[in-house]
DNA sequence: GACAGAATCAAACAAAAGTTTTAATCATAC
DNA sequence: GTATGATTAAAACTTTTGTTTGATTCTGTC
């Protein structure tokens, strides 16, 4: 009944994901589903809905996923407080959704949530914002919790640095192959889940300015000062 | 003589970045800069080329900046390692470019190079990475040196996140008001490469994994294992 | 088996966009 | 001053795109 529906949705998260949606045209998507093309805006009203459709489906399961990671872990740690490694892990383990299934279908809703992320202002904010606070509740606690000597502005700030090199990761891994001549390996999902991780944990426990704010000077005028 | 001519860069220099490539029209570059609309097929050869120019130019600049301020902090350093937080101030300062002049034109840039990070495999790409190359060389060195513990492979990784963090900020800080619901303020640029330097420099010097390359598992499966 | 609604299909529509063309204008050197 | 080339201007062209329409087929029900 649903078959064509959800044919649209997969095919659409991928051509999206992969070519962006403004590039993306109706046809490309129905082409690639073997459907109709009025069909999309038979079952979705329009081009924007499918997009908003297409982008509340995956982040509802992303969060669930999210939320079940967190649940585990609490769960086993008993009453103390979750390491910063499984929060991280919980945030963004299922964005990157390493070796989990050949399907894919996560990653590749990874990429598309990436590349919204750096898409311009739009109707999607609404649901992007709220989907993220649905998370970040949950998150913010865990996490105040981790890393108590933290004020929570600056674990906003690192929480949503951590999402931005996850994101950047998820859509231009592609790149890293040849910047560094290939040392580096981006299809090893595993392992750059892992140095991910560990750059992220590294980065929350940074130790938290306490200077004053005097101005800082450097070599040519206005400039960054070590510590 | 070149005026139009620079005025359709710095039209769509800020069109691009605020709207993205595909979702801005010629006649809206055009009109902005008060100009014909044959113009850009006149001076540039067609919209990809006027993207590629844009491009190129940014880039130059971008990287004489970082260029400059890695000249001066070596010079300041003598013959010792430049610390890390400063070689994080030049690959990152100048995208950014916290309230260094009001014209604005670097962040705007930066905003746009977070776009192109984004965007899909195009023929952008050659220009992207050659232009990453053009300083990655440079700054290669010399964090080898202020980092002398950490694989090049792991240098390379982290420096990417790094980047991804940097451009997540310029792109979509819009967001990080809203979802802390005002606690944090994306606008005091100054104090949010601050931050940035912090995590990333954290980031940086993590630790490196050091253990065998068994599986790892959590409480569902494969999942993370905290340390 | 006929009916009603849902779903699919082919075709067409209308708007938008990049590009091209041709004429007009400006600048400059002779 | 005029001739030549560079630049600008207005309009049209072609293609692509999202969307709509009306007919047709499928599905389940009485």
């Amino acid at each position: 009944m649903t078959d064509t529906k959800d044919s649209i949705l997969n095919s659409a998260e991928r051509l999206f994901a992969e070519r962006g949606y403004e590039a993306t045209s109706l046809r490309a998507v129905t082409s690639e589903a073997g459907v109709n093309l009025a069909a999309v805006n038979y079952h979705f009203r329009s081009k924007d809905q499918l997009l908003k459709a297409l982008f509340t489906r995956g982040m509802q399961r992303l969060n669930r996923e999210r939320t079940a990671l967190l649940d585990a872990y609490e769960a086993e740690c008993g009453g103390k407080p979750v390491p910063p490694e499984k929060l991280v892990h919980a945030l963004i383990g299922p964005m990157l959704d390493a070796s989990r299934d050949r399907s894919r279908g996560r990653e590749i809703f990874g990429m598309l949530l990436g590349r919204m992320y750096a898409s311009p202002k739009g109707p999607l904010d609404d649901i992007l914002v709220s989907d993220i606070e649905a998370f970040s509740e949950r998150f913010k606690s865990a996490i105040r919790r981790a890393l108590p000597g933290t004020s929570l502005e600056e674990l906003y700030w690192r929480s949503f640095f951590a999402i931005g090199a996850t994101a950047h990761t998820l859509i231009s891994s592609r790149l890293i192959g040849i910047i560094s001549n290939g040392l580096c390996d981006a299809d090893d999902r595993e392992a750059v889940l892992e140095r991910l991780i560990r750059f992220i944990v590294a980065g929350l426990q940074a130790p938290e300015r306490q200077g004053a704010k005097g101005k800082k000077a450097g070599p040519t005028g206005k400039k960054w000062r070590g510590k």
